[in-house]
DNA sequence: TTTTATTTTTAGATTTGTCTAAATTAATTT
DNA sequence: AAATTAATTTAGACAAATCTAAAAATAAAA
């Protein structure tokens, strides 16, 4: 099995999740935008994946991930997922804490030590934000989840992930209790922001369209 | 608190153990040596830490590492030995598997992560080799230890380390059943070769010097 | 105390990943 | 369709960490 430099492997999970966002090829200057560096380095290192056949590249035509590039990013992001879990259900961690640490574990290089640390957490399928944690051959569980923004008024929902990762959302997100597993109810629907009052328990809140555009949920059935 | 790279981290976890077995300054072959480097690249990265002022260096004189140098080892080496306690006590491998994992692991940045890896191993003292864990403050518990080879027939000690961390030669004590922990008494010496006759519980073998030498114990007291 | 051998440092090159500025290609406007 | 704007690539430079080979300093031997 061929190994990747660490920056090899955080290009690739960025292109890896990029790919995901939209059906089309990925261009350059996306790529810089998320990894916060120049279109020039990007260039570079796109010729250094394509040399290594992790993505096919042709200058001027955007970049696709081949499977091969797709499953080495899976297994970083297996690792990520699993790291995350590790921190908050071992070390009791907050969610909003996690990602960073997660950022530098991924990259240990064992299989091994990664499927042990699976094991020992009971193979867990979902990470604390609630995206999905590939198994070894890089098969992801597809929860079909939908915004909360576009959700009825009236339903029930059950939170199963965000769409935004800052530590400064998930710790707004954990002032209202609100974090995936937790089942939430849509009072009402204010037309002119599209801001909604909802209700956790016997709580109840509002939220901004920027809030509940960015929790992921599952229909849970009608009140 | 100022940061450095993993190289940076590695030379001077050399330096700081080079430093413990020999009370002279120590020279840049050495320190080449037990990197598998160059004596060129060692004589530029002291320049490096000199600048740093992690160690003292002076052409031509040799190396002697800081206070603030030695903290910064010790804290490399105390997450060391925390995760090879973690990968053995939680994971389960073998102590002769985890030295490689803990190399990457133990350049993971985040103090706070070490502090509930601690706390959650229930804040050992020693790693699955006998060596000494530091605390957050640098301060290690030194355990007198004596090499098994300088023992006395008809004494009993209890193994507290070993002097050589190869898998080779942890794998050959593994076949014995020696570890730390275990105890050990010296049935006979043979002279001409310095091999002894040993007893564990009801069992009796055969260690060369080779392998005596690098079982460290300490006094059990006499049979 | 010269001479010789060993150790250490310097000089210069290489690889990886980065940058800025200039050149080129593609996409939009007019 | 030509001109303008935007995106992308190339050119050239730089910092970090490494190497080999040559020069300089120290240690050992004669
Ligand atoms: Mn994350
Ligand atoms: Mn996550
Ligand atoms: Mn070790
Ligand atoms: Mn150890």
């Amino acid at each position: 099995m061929q190994q990747h430099t660490e920056t090899e492997e955080n290009y690739l999970k960025a292109i890896y999740h990029l790919s995901n966002l939209s059906i089309s090829s990925i261009n350059t200057s996306s790529i810089a935008t998320s990894m916060s560096t120049s279109s020039a380095s990007v260039t570079d290192m796109l010729k250094k994946l394509a040399e290594k056949e992790l993505i096919n590249y042709e200058k001027y035509k955007g970049v696709k991930i081949t499977r091969k590039g797709e499953k080495v990013a899976l297994n970083i992001i297996r690792k990520h997922r699993l790291w995350e879990v590790f921190l908050t259900k071992v070390l009791n961690f907050d969610w909003d804490e996690v990602h960073m640490m997660a950022e530098e574990l991924e990259h240990v290089s064992s299989d091994e030590l990664i499927k042990r640390l699976e094991a020992y957490l009971d193979f867990p399928k979902f990470d604390p934000h609630g995206d999905p944690i590939p198994d070894q051959t890089g098969k992801v569980e597809i929860n079909n989840q939908m915004s909360l923004s576009k959700g009825d008024s009236g339903s029930r929902y059950t939170i199963t992930g965000v769409g935004e990762h800052s530590s400064a959302f998930l710790k707004h997100l954990a002032k209202y209790g609100l974090k995936p597993g937790i089942t939430v109810s849509i009072a009402e629907i204010m037309e002119f922001d599209k801001s909604m009052l909802v209700k956790v328990n016997k709580d109840k809140f509002h939220l901004s369209y920027d809030v509940s555009k960015n929790i992921l949920v599952k229909t849970h059935g009608a009140i």
